[in-house]
RNA sequence: GGGGGCGUGGUGUAGCGGCUAACAUGCGGCCCUGUCAAGGCCGAGAUCGCGGGUUCGAACCCCGUCGCUCCCGCCA
């Protein structure tokens, strides 16, 4: 017999089904028991009359919540149910995995442990519909992304995490043992997304893992995390990125409201917003004049930087002024940027560069790519670089590399940020920190 | 890396110098009942993170340590 998903019982009255999932709650009474059942769709009651069969009846009673359970009955509209007026009548049960008893914690009691503990026992956690919903929206989010990216030509590329020289800074690098020599987990599939520049694939994808030995303790970093980056050919200037992410994530939204904006309303209290276009865009020269005037005091050392409260600051401004929930902050002084960020015409201490804020939360970082190989070098050499470790990734730009350029996307962070969730530990399956390994 | 806060039964909390450590939930047993956030009674479960100190007396005060957490720095 094939399965019936809970959901759509409604349609099998009077029919019988085999419904799978697990043992949420068991009533257990003289002469009746009933078995809360849940799948992923939904929770049924599973009514069983125990004079009928004595050694089921024990058999039920010894169950532990959360048991892994095959059920075969008898579907019946009975409108004194509470839960849907619905009730399937058992016919046979098989226990698939029993659930020990206590369980570490029960994920549908009326408070939740603390998230550490949580995440101790994620796969208990992640029973929780909550979770289930969570996923469901990156997976349509991911498909979305995807889809445009298809339609508008692009490639997707899957490039190297280990690496045998430190890209960029140095800082925030993992190291291992790689036979008889030293390797890097990459930070950033920076330079490779270049090189598919250099390569003429013109438009390119990845989204990958991410790797970073930052030791920070927020609510926004990870070690480990899934970047969504991408890169395009023959741009004129850092704007064209923008306005094609801007397009891209309006998509983006606009698929995850069709197909879940009613649940992400129900669960997460969200009404899910799809963004207007074009986005504000701020040079951070204005957004530094703008936090002035209404009070805003930068540390002193920031020199044309923002500090996240600034970033939350400039976003209630655009909240306010232009009712939206995204900003563009862009031309960034060079002291803030890494080399390969080509200077602004007319200004060489800025570049075309942006960040994405979100709901106040940087969410991306993007520019227009140096690809003039001479130039790059000497940006290199002015941020102290040395040219031997990067002379491969200068040499991309010999030999023909259109001009091009492009950013990197947090996956959960996007994700935080459409769902309004406090942290990023419940947006990611599975949590890396400094102090966290484990599960 | 810097600063603040918090560590009490499985879980969530209360207690903040005199406790035989309280409550909720969960767990076990019994009773009642077509139950449905079920209800009632009984019971097991914590040397109050760890180490040291102050005190007649420490879960409570002090120091150290470990863990967690939030903010800052840094970033996606």
């Amino acid at each position: 017999m094939e399965r019936t998903l809970i959901k759509d019982l409604r349609g099998k009255i009077d029919q019988t089904v085999k419904l799978q999932g697990w043992l949420q709650t068991l009533r257990d009474q003289k002469k009746m028991q009933f078995l809360i059942l849940r799948d992923p769709t939904g929770l049924v009651q599973v009514a069983h009359w125990k004079p009928n069969d004595e050694i089921l009846a024990s058999n039920i009673a010894s169950l532990g919540a959360e048991t892994a359970l095959t059920i075969i009955g008898k579907v019946i509209d009975n409108p004194v149910v509470k839960l849907n007026q619905l009730e399937v009548q058992l016919e046979s049960l098989v226990v698939e995995n029993l659930a020990e008893s206590p369980l570490p914690f029960d994920p549908f009691a009326e408070t939740l442990p603390a998230l550490d503990y949580r995440l101790d026992w994620r796969y208990m956690d992640l029973r929780r519909a909550y979770n289930y919903l969570l996923f469901q929206v990156q997976t349509t989010m991911e498909m979305a992304m995807r889809e445009y990216w298809l339609k508008h030509d692009f490639i997707e590329i899957h490039s190297p995490k280990l690496m045998g020289t430190p890209s960029e800074s140095g800082a925030e690098l993992f190291s291992l043992d790689y036979f008889e020599r030293k390797a890097y987990l990459a930070q950033s599939p920076q330079f490779y997304k270049q090189m598919a520049m250099a390569a003429g694939f013109e438009r390119i994808f990845e989204i990958g893992p991410v790797f970073r030995a930052d030791p920070s303790f927020t609510a926004r970093h990870m070690t480990e995390f899934t970047g969504v980056d991408l890169e395009i050919s023959w741009i004129d200037s850092h704007e064209d990125v923008m306005a094609f992410e801007e397009n891209w994530l309006q998509y983006v939204y606009a698929r995850v409201k069709e197909l879940h904006g009613e649940a992400i309303k129900e669960t997460f209290g969200v009404e899910l917003v799809v963004p207007q276009v074009p986005f504000p865009r701020i040079p951070m020269r204005d957004a530094v004049e703008i936090l002035k005037s209404r009070g805003y005091v930068l540390p002193a050392d920031k020199k044309g930087d923002i500090d996240p409260g600034g970033e939350r600051e400039i976003a209630s401004y655009v909240k306010e002024i232009y009712d939206h929930d995204f900003v563009f902050l862009t031309d960034w002084p060079i002291g803030v940027r890494p080399f390969y960020h080509m200077r602004l015409a007319g200004d060489e201490t800025l570049t075309r560069s942006f960040d994405l804020i979100a709901n106040g939360l940087e969410i991306t970082t993007g520019a227009q790519r140096e690809h003039r190989p001479e130039i790059l070098a000497k940006q290199a050499l002015e941020k102290g670089l040395h040219l031997e470790p990067i002379q491969y990734y200068i040499d991309f730009f010999r030999y023909g590399c259109p001009p091009h350029g492009g950013f990197g996307l947090g996956l959960s962070r996007l994700l935080m940020v459409m769902l309004n969730l406090p942290n990023i530990r419940e947006a990611v399956y599975i949590f890396r920190g400094p102090t966290r390994l484990n599960p």
